[in-house]
DNA sequence: TAGATTGTTAATCGATTAACAATC
DNA sequence: TAGATTGTTAATCGATTAACAATC
């Protein structure tokens, strides 16, 4: 009956808190699904079904209540659980992601950074210790992690993946080119270990990007190149009327 | 009747193309659907269709022809146009950016970073200058650029946007957490310029990622939690025995 | 020829959208 | 009450999957 939200419906509903917040400081008290909706880039109807499917309440007429929504919202996304993370890999962008702002305002805490490089291991690093990746299953067992950041080589992405596995992470944000499954790596015969893996695929997204634009570009009558024919025909209008 | 391929297809045949260079290394000559399928995790019939789509045409028994194929994805991915961008942001994620071997190894370049902080900015840098901001539109137009990345605090997100698409900037790779939306920003009264924003949300990703695995955690009879209860029904066995 | 694989058409599935009854 | 907004059901849309005829 009541199915479990998908993948697109947990990324609305994180935008949907994040909207909320902000609304929240401007002093809104309640909120009706067409602004989120707006916010969001939804219809209403989507709003309120993903709401439905989560059973958050509404007022038939008053909207939704702005704190009962943060907290609900908060409490299905898992907010209340700390949020700690363990990155492994300190190179740049490992290095980039450790004092990313953006975490701590969401409550996302690196608790501890792993590598192979003994130059950069540094124990009594605040406010996180950069440790030696040996000590990684240790450190997650310890700590109950759960979820974690790859930000290796492509050549050591294999590798770390199994040991993070092993040592109990489930959840992976994964920065290298390697396409890290579980299925295959995390199943046994009868027992499958379940896991996410994120692929953050940078040059997938550019060579996207390049695909898209280079399209437009071809378009007949679409062009706005140089010489001066400006874009596209139709207008395309999404907002009001 | 040809419907363009969409993005998920895109992103496909961005798969299958690297899949075949590595085949292609391994001495491959020819390939079939299925073979692609098992590499990007589709059935085969996903993999003919997508080839179908874009009119690549396969040989009835012999499959496709490995050169042929990776000779026209590169061709409708746009491959064979330099695949040229500009980096505005050079903190840590941008620094980080700069030096991102996957680019080189997929003939992405990056042909000059911007920055609003003066001591940051270094013409003379190899092999791409560090300009200040205010040159953008300048450079870009001179350049023809179409894709960029934006790796700005989030406070900056918005301006720079603006100014990267009155350059002539169309595709983002946007890396703060502002959402980013062309519509409505470049929408003129009946002529609507098009482009395309990739958001790369990494807060959004981890917040994601704690929700499938505490969800995963909720589940009844399905728990690795610390107090014992091993992994999900029955404890994996994979290695150790 | 017989077997194998493509290319395409039809069937299935799921998610989004639209519509509207319930009700505050 | 009348108006507005939710919550839910039905209709639409598109993408994936399955099936199979064409043919090398």
């Amino acid at each position: 009956m009541d199915h479990q939200p998908n993948k697109a419906v947990i990324l609305r509903l994180a935008k949907y808190l994040r909207v909320l917040k902000k609304l929240k400081t401007l002093g809104f008290v309640k909120v009706f699904s067409n602004n989120l909706g707006d916010a969001v880039g939804v219809t209403p109807a989507v709003v309120r079904k993903d709401f439905s499917l989560i059973e958050i309440p509404g007022n038939k007429r008053g909207g939704y209540n702005i704190d009962v929504l943060i907290e609900d919202l908060g409490t299905v996304l898992g907010k209340e659980h700390s949020q700690e993370v363990v990155l492994v890999g300190c190179g740049k962008i490992g290095s980039a992601l450790m004092e990313y702002r953006e975490f701590q305002k969401e409550g996302i805490k690196i608790i501890a950074a792993f590598d192979s490089d003994p130059a950069k291991i540094d124990p009594q690093r605040q406010p996180a210790p950069i440790l030696d990746i040996e000590e990684i299953a240790e450190f997650v067992r310890e700590h109950g992690v759960l979820v974690g950041i790859i930000a290796v080589p492509d050549s050591a992405a294999a590798a770390v993946f199994d040991s993070m596995v092993d040592a109990g992470i489930r959840g992976f944000l994964n920065f290298t080119s390697v396409d890290l499954k579980c299925i295959g790596k995390c199943d046994s015969e009868d027992c499958p270990i379940e896991c996410t893996v994120h692929n953050v695929n940078i040059g997938l997204e550019i060579e996207n990007l390049f695909y898209l634009v280079n399209m437009r570009h071809k378009r007949p009558g679409c062009r706005d190149t140089d010489d001066g024919v400006q874009p596209c025909p139709q207008p395309r209008r999404r907002s009001a009327e």
